[in-house]
DNA sequence: ATATATTAAGAATACTCATTCTAAATTAAG
DNA sequence: CTTAATTTAGAATGAGTATTCTTAATATAT
């Protein structure tokens, strides 16, 4: 039994529609060709109604990324757990992998807004955006560093290689979202790896 | 001497300072807060004129787009004549980088349309972008196809490996554009090849 | 120098929304 | 059942801004 009266659960289960709603549309047409009626008539409740629940166009956009942004890092910090060395980089990259593939929208804002190129400096979803951003390659670069010191990598810049190995990861999700034939995004798991720890060239 | 009348070149210049201007502010503040007044403003023009170059702001923004991605193609092509294998690959690498070096609004802008997110799927701009989006792996491929052949590389999905290769240099230019402290991006010529080539771990 | 075409400035137009308001309908609670 | 709160539909409001129009100024060409 949760903690939460049937009334609040019901008002938190009301806001997830309205979100995904949201996100599918966010993710179909961009921030500003979505409009409030758009959200409206596929969340099936009245535009009144949507300013109940979010102050403003803004707030509710800037609630769907952190929300989603905050589930991956704990995705990845839990699939991190109780691994070392590349079996840990190997589990960080199947959960961004698995992460993304259950839920392909959220990837097109994600990278959309990755950099916060759509936005002014000062946006207060720029900012958050960014500190996550910051925060997950904090996270690379430390694993990463970890991994030097036990030998399993070469020493380079730790930096370097996390910019490195995130970049291998979201262009095969890039590939993956474009591309018209469907495959499974887990599939390129042992490829990214492969290719992360041995590159192409012919031994 | 060129074959242009005096009144053809001052068009052409014109038109170019215009679209210099709108780069900027693209690459600043995005395609939709961007206002025709804030070109007009940047540019010196008045509004009435940017009407008599362009039919209209998406026009304009299309115009930007694809003229430059044709000269970034252009580029990299042309660095690839005369070399072949590993050293063609090198060469597009360098190719790249150099582009963006010198023109780091742009790749904001070219970034922020990959894919064409922000963009209704039947958009005018999206599909010619996502054409040379297209022309460019195709390109990647073909050299990578090449060097395989060759036994310079190993043997995999070429498109696996072309997606592994715009990947990488697209983090490493990210990242760069990003960066608060200046630094050459060519510098990261070396780095980028080495991890392309020989990924990070230890022998 | 005069006729023609181009450019300028900014007002006028026409739309598209985000957001708020209103009054009726629905639901929950006592 | 009655009262209070929530939800609805859609109209009203109010910005913002792309695009066009008008008229004056400027440059170009003959």
């Amino acid at each position: 039994m949760s903690t939460l009266s049937r009334k609040e659960r019901e008002y938190l289960a009301r806001r997830d529609e309205i979100l995904e709603s949201a996100q599918k549309l966010f993710a179909q047409k961009g921030f500003f060709k979505t409009t409030i009626q758009d959200i409206a008539k596929e969340s099936e409740f009245a535009i009144a109604t949507l300013y109940n629940f979010f102050k403003s166009k803004d707030e509710l956009y800037t609630a769907l990324i952190e929300r989603k942004t905050e589930n991956l890092f704990k995705s990845i910090q839990e699939s991190a757990l109780n691994h070392e060395g590349i079996k840990k980089i190997e589990r960080i990259v199947y959960a961004v992998l698995d992460f993304f593939e259950k839920d392909k929208d959220f990837f097109k804002l994600y990278v959309s807004e990755r950099g916060g190129f759509e936005w002014d400096i000062r946006s207060e979803l720029g900012e958050t955006c960014h500190k996550m951003r910051l925060q997950y390659i904090e996270f690379l670069k430390s694993v990463i560093e970890e991994s030097m010191k036990r030998g399993d990598l070469r020493d380079k810049n730790p930096w370097d290689i996390s910019f490195f190995l995130s970049g291998i990861i979201n262009s095969f999700i890039f590939q993956w979202v474009n591309s018209p034939s469907p495959y499974s995004l887990l599939d390129k798991h042992k490829t990214i790896m492969e290719l992360f720890l041995s590159g192409v060239k012919r031994k």
